[in-house]
DNA sequence: ATAATGTATATAGATTTAGTAGACTTTATT
DNA sequence: AATAAAGTCTACTAAATCTATATACATTAT
């Protein structure tokens, strides 16, 4: 499962992707639209931002905003800055590896290899979902209900 | 990531499964094979006896064997008895469901239809992999490191 | 009778997660 | 220059969860 770190910050880039253009926008107002805390909000925005993902302006006025186009930003991505897992395993992961202390065959552990092709499949989803995949998502869940 | 419980669960069925048919075999034995704490794989091997996957059988050449031939169950039952999450937002989840508390509208959300489908994706490969195929695969690596 | 095994419940320690607090810095506006 | 509106940074705490251990008990084969 997602912390809730993980799935806050891929709202508030979704938010901030709808916003992708305009004046940056507040930490404040991003939390009472999505319904996250603020201070929480702080923190995971200030991370995104220190891994080059949005830009800051400090004083009145300021605000965040994204440094690239929400194509260009995947969901993947921001799993990994968040520290959210993707591989079930520790020994499936790519950027977060760990052998599986109790194992005392990797390259025959048939478990593994079974967690290995979920990895894969997840991965392929969420490396080529970006962000301006997901704002397109909503909009087509929201024809769909008009219908 | 999957609980150790869930991934120790597994593990233990899949090295019961290659002893099915045989006599029953002791968390002891289970233990040692795989590296698994004693006493925490005795809580697990309850729950997966009282869930029906297993039967035990107390006293002197007692111990646990599986219920039902291996090709007969599937990885994704292992989480679910266990409690390892399948989905990665609660919101996707089968079967243990949970509203995004600050979600405004599931229905619509971009974010829950993206991991809608690595949850499909995730769900396909378990709930068509059974122990008897983890059991296939590792005889595969095997012979893929032989060659 | 004894030893080998599983059953059941409680508890403790460690880790992680989620959230809060507070003092500080920068910038626009008046 | 003063003030208010923002973001920055670090520390802390509360709660939950996970992992593991302890202990007493029940059953069965020999």
């Amino acid at each position: 499962m997602l912390s809730k770190k993980t799935r806050y910050a891929i709202k508030a880039l979704v938010i901030l992707g709808k916003n992708f253009g305009e004046a940056p926008m507040q930490i404040q107002k991003i939390a009472s639209e999505e319904h996250i805390p603020k201070k929480f909000l702080e923190q995971i925005l200030l991370d995104l931002r220190n891994a080059g993902l949005l830009y800051s302006k400090k004083g009145a006025g300021g605000g965040y905003g994204l440094v690239k186009d929400p194509a260009e930003i995947f969901v993947v991505q921001v799993l990994r800055l968040t520290g959210g897992p993707i591989a079930l395993l520790p020994c499936v992961s790519l950027n977060f590896y760990q052998r599986c202390e109790e194992c005392s065959n990797e390259a025959t552990c048939g478990v593994r290899d079974v967690f290995l092709e979920v990895r894969n499949a997840t991965l392929k989803i969420l490396s080529e979902t970006s962000i301006a995949d997901v704002i397109r998502r909503e909009g087509h869940l929201l024809d769909n209900l008009k219908v």
